[in-house]
RNA sequence: GGUCCCAUCGUCUAGUGGUCCAGGACGUCGCCCUCUCAAGGCGAAAACACGGGUUCGAGUCCCGUUGGGACCGCCA
């Protein structure tokens, strides 16, 4: 039988972290099985429920390259078949109306909890003989007395006694249906084989499970992953920070990085850390997955994504970081230096942002000088030296980061002095700073024509300073 | 409160009864390299929650304790 899986996330708020392993899963155990990927939005409560946020879901899911191969899906537009379902239900004896009232049953769950008994539904409307008039009813599954063992691919066996079970709405007193009902006829006919999700669920699942087989369907199998959990162990939600997938990619993450990170948390093969995409789907098993509640560690993604970028080229990483510098009010679209630039920028930026913001020097008109930095290093006795360089650069031909060492050590053994001695002097000149690329590299990637400008500008303010020195 | 789940370094994890005085990765710390910052190299500190069994032998199996979590809706 082919292999089916689904994502079926609700449109009640942005893509998460946890909602997007739980989509990755899904779509490396369809690939890997060579079966297909379905995504569905369960959009049934109309009140939450936001097409915006659905519109961002698909973004996120197309971002980090989750592909489904059918879908999407919407709940809202499938009432007609789950009132359908419903009806069998109740003409089957399966399902029963109920005639309180949402207020009466918040009523008793308050005096229940007050009393420290279970707040199930007590069941009275099972056997009523004679329904009241004119009242609105809901339809309630009738649970069956016994037991439901679900057989887990990753927790085993677990039981679940029926006596535990309350008697579920199904149908509301407005017609709409309920999660359960529309998740167990929407996996059944679209014809789901496995069931890959939270394992929040897990207490749901005898409820589908009574209705997989009181609608007379075959039961899917299961397999819930643990929880993804904030650094305080609970569960992870907006508190702890930045858990929407489309603020990663504001951040300058690569979708891949995430992937990567998301598919080690909770899943493993052996000691193995870095997987292409390819990777995973070939060796993505979920025998790989593990029971245990994992936290998520934005320092071990922000590690994954340095890595990426120190290993994709300039090619690959041209569009999201050009998408960052635009956000910085930079249009570097077309330059040719660009290649060059990120070369110098990939293994000192954990994040594009970062390495869009460190490399501003490069396309603005002027430097801006840290003052400090101008004070130590554009020192009058450096002035000729940076005259030496700026002279050299001028005729230097090819114009490469190893033209530009020769150049230097040529100086500096000249000169009898130490590459440090003028390599920070040149570094502020050019970047303003005294944290910058390796410097014949970012004299490479800024091009001649810049850098001789900043070398003039540097001496005409060393000089101009040690004017005004004179004259006060 | 009830039901259910979980338990190896700070974190993610390897480990499927002996090869584990527990391995890898992130992070941390130290050293090296070095034009700054990184990157890289080398090294260090750091864990089987506890208690009982089973067994010749337990991180690995069973039970209990403790701790954590999820769910208990006419939300999904």
């Amino acid at each position: 039988m082919k292999i089916r899986t689904r994502f079926a996330p609700s449109p009640t708020g942005y893509l998460h972290i946890g909602g997007a392993r739980t989509a990755l899963f899904n779509y490396l155990f369809a690939r890997h099985n060579g079966g297909r990927f379905i995504l569905r939005i369960e959009d049934t409560d109309r009140e939450r429920s936001k097409e915006e946020y659905t519109e961002a879901i698909l973004e996120d899911m197309r971002w980090l390259g989750l592909e489904w191969d059918e879908g999407p899906f919407y709940q809202s537009h499938r009432f007609a078949l789950y009132r359908e379902h419903a009806e069998r239900l109740l003409n089957e004896g399966h399902a029963y109306r109920c005639y309180c009232t949402p207020e009466e049953l918040e009523e008793r769950r308050e005096e229940a909890l007050k009393r420290g008994r279970p707040p199930k539904y007590d069941g009275r409307c099972r056997e009523l003989e004679t329904p009241p008039e004119g009242r609105k009813y809901a339809l309630r599954f009738r649970v069956p007395e016994g037991r439901t063992i679900l057989n887990d691919i990753v927790r085993g066996t677990i039981a679940f006694e029926h006596q535990e079970i309350e008697d579920f709405v199904v149908l509301r007193s407005d017609r709409t249906p309920t999660y359960n009902l529309c998740v167990v006829v929407d996996d059944a006919l679209m014809e789901i084989t496995h069931i890959i999700r939270g394992d929040d669920h897990i207490n749901n699942t005898p409820k589908q499970m009574l209705l997989y087989r009181a609608l007379d369907y075959p039961t899917p199998e299961f397999a819930h992953l643990p929880m993804l959990l904030g650094p305080d162990r609970t569960r992870l939600s907006k508190r702890h920070g930045a858990t929407a997938v489309g603020a990663y990619m504001e951040m300058g993450y690569l979708p891949h990085a995430l992937v990567n990170y998301l598919a080690r948390l909770g899943w493993s093969h052996g000691d193995q850390e870095i997987f292409s995409r390819e990777e995973l789907i070939e060796k993505f098993t979920l025998e790989g997955v593990g029971r245990s509640p994992g936290v998520f560690n934005p320092e071990k993604l922000l590690w994954l994504n340095h890595h990426y970028i120190k290993s994709s080229s300039p090619e690959e990483l041209m569009e999201p970081f050009l998408r960052q510098l635009d956000t910085l009010g930079v249009d570097a679209t077309g330059d040719e230096r660009l290649p060059l630039i990120m070369r110098t920028l990939q293994e000192r930026a954990k994040t594009l942002k970062e390495m869009a913001e460190s490399s501003l020097f490069y396309f603005t008109e002027k430097v801006e000088f840290d003052e400090k930095a101008e004070k130590k290093f554009l020192t009058h006795e450096k002035a000729a030296l940076l005259e030496m360089i700026r002279d050299g650069l001028k005729g230097l031909e090819p114009f490469t980061a190893e033209d530009v060492r020769a150049l230097f050590e040529q100086i500096t053994e000249e000169q009898n002095i130490r590459l440090k001695d003028i390599a920070q002097p040149v570094r502020v000149a050019l970047t303003g700073r005294t944290v910058s690329p390796g410097i014949f590299e970012t004299i490479e990637a800024m091009g001649r024509e810049l850098a001789i400008k900043r070398l003039e500008d540097a001496i005409r303010r060393i000089k101009d300073r040690a004017r005004e020195g004179i004259t006060a």
